[in-house]
Order: C-alpha cells, then sequence, then structure tokens
DNA sequence: CACCATGTTCCTTG
DNA sequence: CCAAGGAACATGGT
C-alpha cells in the first residue's frame, strides 16, 4: 500500500484537478469498497455534489464536497489498502479490470480501483477517527512518544504499524526508520532508552519527509494508462520508481550488504509481516 | 504448486 | 481485560 508519503503526494496531485468538479454520475463496481455505505446511499448524496478539496489523514485521503440543498459538506473518504490507485481518466479510455468505484466528472473519470479490493472509498468516517497523530504534526511530540512506548511491551516495530500510535506507517518506512535510528526491531517498546526514542521520533520524520520530497520532485504521470502510475511506492512499475525503490535503505534487501558495515541485511518475520534490519548496526 | 506482497480487522489463544 | 499471533480478505507476480 501507499504508505503516508504516497498518500501525500496523490493529494497534492489530485486537490487542484478535482477542485470545483462536479460529480456526475456514480458507478459502483464493487460493492465491498463502499462498505458500510450503499450504492444508493452513496449515489444519491455524491450525484451534483462539487469536490472543495482534498486532504490527507494517516493513509487516507479525504474528499471534501458541497451537496447542493446542503449546509454542510460531505466527506468522502478513500484508503487505498495495498493495490489502490485513484486518478482521473479520460472518458474515452477503457476501464481498467478492477476498477471499484467510478465517478463522471465532465470528461473525465474519477477511477478508484483496486486489485485486492482492501481498500476503501466510502462515506464511513470511523477510519480516520481511529488515527493518532500526524507524525510530521506538532502533536507527535517525543514527550507523546516515549510515554506511549513505555507503556506497551510489543516490539517495537510492531508498534511503529499501530496507527492509533502514530499514523501513517506502514512496512517499508517502520524498517527504515529503525534502521535509520539503529535500533533492532525486536526491541520490546518499553525498553527503548530516551535517546534511542529520540533518534527514532526524528528517523521517522526524516524518512517520511525525505520520500514526499523524493516524490514530488519527480516527473510522475498519474494518467493510470500503464506503464508509470504515478504512484512511486515500491512494486510500481517504471523508471522513476527503481529510482525510488534504490533509495530504500534495507526494505526487501535481505541477504544485501549493508550499506553502512556490509553486514548482510536479514529478513525476518514479526506479526505475520516481513522485517528488514541490519544485525550488525541495530541492537 | 509454492511463496510473497505497500493494510486492516477480526478471532483465538494465553 | 489485555496482548500477541494468526487468519481472512482477493488478486497477481515470481
Amino acid at each position: 500500500m501507499p504508505e503516508l508519503p504516497e498518500v501525500e503526494i496523490l493529494v497534492r496531485h489530485l486537490a487542484p484537478l478535482l477542485r470545483g468538479k462536479t460529480v456526475r454520475r456514480v458507478d459502483v463496481r464493487r460493492a465491498k469498497v463502499i462498505a458500510p455505505t450503499t450504492e444508493r446511499a452513496l449515489s444519491r448524496i455524491l450525484r451534483g455534489a462539487k469536490f472543495i478539496g482534498v486532504e490527507r489523514r494517516g493513509k487516507y485521503l479525504l474528499f471534501t464536497l458541497r451537496v447542493p440543498r446542503r449546509r454542510n459538506p460531505v466527506l468522502l473518504v478513500g484508503h487505498l489498502g495495498m493495490t489502490g490507485r485513484i486518478y482521473l481518466l479520460p472518458k474515452e479510455n477503457p476501464l481498467p479490470r478492477h476498477a471499484a468505484v467510478v465517478m463522471e466528472l465532465g470528461r473525465h473519470l474519477f477511477v478508484y480501483e483496486d486489485t485486492r479490493y482492501f481498500g476503501r472509498l466510502t462515506l464511513d468516517t470511523s477510519g480516520p477517527c481511529r488515527l493518532g497523530p500526524e507524525p510530521l504534526g506538532r502533536e507527535f511530540s517525543v514527550d507523546y512518544f516515549a510515554d506511549t512506548l513505555q507503556r506497551s511491551a510489543q516490539s517495537i516495530k510492531v508498534k511503529l504499524l499501530d496507527q492509533t500510535l502514530v499514523a501513517g506507517i506502514g512496512n517499508i518506512y517502520a524498517s527504515e526508520a529503525l534502521f535509520r535510528a539503529r535500533i533492532s526491531p525486536k526491541l520490546p517498546a518499553r525498553r527503548l532508552a530516551r535517546k534511542q526514542i529520540q533518534h527514532l521520533w526524528e528517523a521517522i520524520r526524516e524518512v517520511l519527509k525525505e520520500a514526499i520530497d523524493c516524490g514530488s520532485t519527480l516527473p510522475l504521470d498519474f494518467s493510470g494508462t500503464r506503464r508509470r502510475d504515478g504512484l512511486f511506492y515500491y512494486g510500481a512499475a517504471g523508471d522513476e520508481s527503481k529510482f525510488y525503490q534504490e533509495r530504500l535503505r534495507v526494505y526487501d534487501r535481505g541477504g544485501e550488504p549493508c550499506v553502512r558495515c556490509r553486514t548482510t541485511i536479514r529478513r525476518v518475520v514479526q506479526a505475520a509481516r516481513s522485517t528488514y534490519f541490519c544485525p550488525h548496526c541495530q541492537r
């Protein structure tokens, strides 16, 4: 899935394109992704609604729309799961096989496609309501981070994936941040020293900021017409994503030498997910 | 066929 | 009650 940086880049891309556009028609092709909203309800509320803005919260996309004859704007919540994509497609182009929700907007279609259908595009706001603070925001202080970590026996890697602790870190950036901070992913959260917590806090912010900077300087193509799909994250096709992948220091580098000490990078499984780390640099 | 995959939620076990 | 681990969700790539 896109983690925080990928969603941030997508939101920045979509915001100016969507602002002022009116939804003419809503086509739900996979009911699961709008649950618990029904197709009737989604269609009734969104038809005639106009996009005001798009924001990101953690890994969620928040679309705000003004609805005719309604006081308050409506919030449409998106989450890309592992394989979700959102882009505008010229009307004459064929729809992708796994188009889950399609909205007609003038000459373009708003397409939410998702091969595995793990993501969401819904009126249900409970997802983003459960999130912890933004890692790049004011609320995410070192003190808050330390207080929360001291109360958990969970391994620090698994803890970083807890979206109620801090929102937006996923499997890739959890490994990357721990490598940067030189902390073992297996260390129980409560056993981190204050200095390590400070380092990890900085590493998280640096890793995320650098990924956003990287994405915002690349010439991304969001057209969705194969090849480069605009999502520059790990696993995407195209030269840009290769360039991006090279920036990851440990993720998916099991068996390769550590860039700092040449020790072989190890892959371990924690909470059923892969973790990559350098057993020498990270103790 | 085997195993792996950017995420979240739910269930079981201890 | 809580934490931890695993399965489920669904599809595709290697």
